[in-house]
DNA sequence: GGTGTTGTGTAGAACGTTCTCCATTGTTTA
DNA sequence: TAAACAATGGAGAACGTTCTACACAACACC
């Protein structure tokens, strides 16, 4: 009525009650009759009262949840989003997206940063720190991590299980009757451990190895430059593959180019495969075969640890989720 | 030193001062003497103090500013992000962003959710609401609408000049020799006005009558299924347009596959054009031109202009940014 | 020596909640 | 009938800042 907020004293005085009875039945706690509860109910709708969440931070909860995103370009990273969001719909908890960039430093600020605002909890993405770093952010708030194998005892992770996603392709194309699979990776720069695509690579030479074949990794990058030349690089030798496995659906579109140029159809003269399974995996004109982490269950998972963890477990979880391969038209059986 | 979190106080007692003086050394404020400062700074620094941001928010400022995205899958978000902090990034200021979804009713319970933790400022990026909600939205708290035509008095507007846009991708398929160029378009459902396809479109329409050409105008939507019968439709007539303008590049890709299906090759058979440069249109292998709005300089300038309206201008300001169009190689000269 | 003026520091009241007692009822139980 | 107990509402102290007053010194001026 009078300026500008209203506050829970202006509930208080218009349903002739005190701020600790507002406040017990904004809560929902215990201690409030049905009369009262109706009283104070209609003063709140009348005014439009909305606690204030710095009020609330001073105090206790302030039931917002963050979400530290290292590369925003990343493109699963709306399906991870969804996936807590939409676990999170129906509860008070609010989610705040924090970019955090792709430099440990502003990731390190972006973090320091959720945590002055008090936030009950953090969600990390990928993080590109150290494990020591993550363990200290730990020690302050509730952590879950995504992303990063080979999670610590202070914090809850949920990966997909890239071993078992590199598995997949391999069977696939082994079953397709490949046997000259070759593997583009990233190249390792950061010091971070257990970034997905070195268990990636991993995963590929366990599968090769477990199908008695050799395996052939060459280390570009994620790019669909990295891609490209990569392939040119593979296509040019004496026994070129019949089938390369991309550790990344950006890096794949590359390994098609690369194709297209050396006036190789696929998947007649060499199978493609990606990972990710991204937006334009699908369209009709690329149909590439791909893995798909299911990024709704891992959003949802990572919304689910955390709010168990705020709402007390201190038992350290893990939890992997399988991601499945999606076969489309860039993998067939190589030509005899 | 004792259990949780290190205060003002910790750092007051520590420097031997009062809590008023550590925090005018905080704050940067005006008569501290360089000794109380060093003091300050020291204890400060010995104790790792870091200002709570809640407390902070009980008084005055918060120095959070909050982006509320629509569609977190919209393409170049990443880029305006970017730009946003990019700007901010030697301020105080921190950037948190709110998944605010497609309904206006989840985009409603996010502002308020942001206004509730008590940002200092919102950027609503496309943001589905009524006129009047914004309006509303914006006497509560410093507002700047992205992406949104048409901005009124209570809130300054950053947009791309989708009428220039348009135009210039018209001016280059006439410079080409094209005459029957044809325009897919979203088909409109919500209320709200002043969304960018219907500006394109518009000025599409403008463009072609300045050139004394007859407008063709398909609404279907801006997916690769739309652009893809949107085309269908178009080639199956016969005196098929030689140029398809598609307001989205994600339907562009769907005319192209129209074309590949249909047999017409492109550019020479049929050229195509698309608008907003996202990632996958420079690839080569699809080589799409396309108009692209500077995301980086939206994000920077709508973070500018908020950051002008928190420190105190009233008057309210619309900045358009010009777009420019990158020429790939699906435009050409018609085969005559 | 009074009266300003300036520069520096502090006391203490907000800010809007939550939450721990405590007071007041009414109801059982001995 | 007294004593114990349960159910409900309220007082008031936090929480960690900011910021308006004001105090106190040192110094300049008349």
């Amino acid at each position: 009525m009078t300026s500008g907020r209203v506050t829970i004293a202006d509930v208080a005085r218009r349903a002739g009650v005190s701020t600790a009875a507002v406040s017990k039945v904004v809560r929902g706690a215990y201690g409030v009759s049905a009369e009262m509860q109706a009283k104070v109910t209609q003063a709140i709708d009348e005014l439009g009262y909305r606690p204030h969440a710095a009020a609330r931070a001073l105090r206790g909860r302030t039931y917002t949840l963050g979400v530290m995103l290292s590369d925003t370009r990343n493109p699963f990273f709306p399906d991870i989003i969804e996936g807590v969001t939409g676990r999170l719909g129906d509860t008070e908890y609010q989610v705040l997206l924090g970019p955090g960039g792709i430099e440990p430093k502003t990731q390190a600020r972006m973090t320091d940063a959720m945590i002055d605002r008090s936030m009950d909890g953090l969600i990390l993405i990928s993080p590109v720190m150290t494990d020591a770093e993550l363990a200290a952010i730990a020690t302050a708030i509730p952590v879950v991590v995504v992303g990063r194998h080979g999670g610590a005892a202070a914090y809850d992770s949920v990966v997909d299980d890239d071993v078992m996603g590199a598995g997949l392709v391999v069977d696939h194309l082994v079953g397709l009757g490949h046997t000259r699979i070759a593997h583009i990776t990233h190249l390792e720069r950061a010091r971070a451990q257990g970034l997905p695509h070195t268990v990636r690579a991993e995963g590929y030479r366990q599968a090769m190895r477990a199908h008695g074949l050799a395996d052939d990794v060459l280390a570009t990058s994620f790019t669909e430059e990295g891609g490209f030349e990569g392939a040119r690089e593979l296509l040019a030798r004496d026994d070129r593959p019949t089938a390369i496995f991309a550790g990344a659906d950006i890096a794949a579109l590359g390994v098609l180019r690369a194709a297209d140029e050396a006036g190789l159809s696929v998947p007649e003269d060499l199978s493609v495969a990606g990972y990710d399974n991204i937006g334009i995996a699908s369209l009709k004109r690329i149909s590439l075969t791909s893995v798909d982490q299911d990024g709704h269950v891992i959003g949802a998972t990572a919304a689910r640890l955390l709010v168990e963890r705020i709402e007390g477990r201190s038992r350290s979880v893990t939890s992997s989720v399988s991601p499945t391969l999606i076969v489309r038209g860039t993998t067939g059986p190589p030509r005899v």
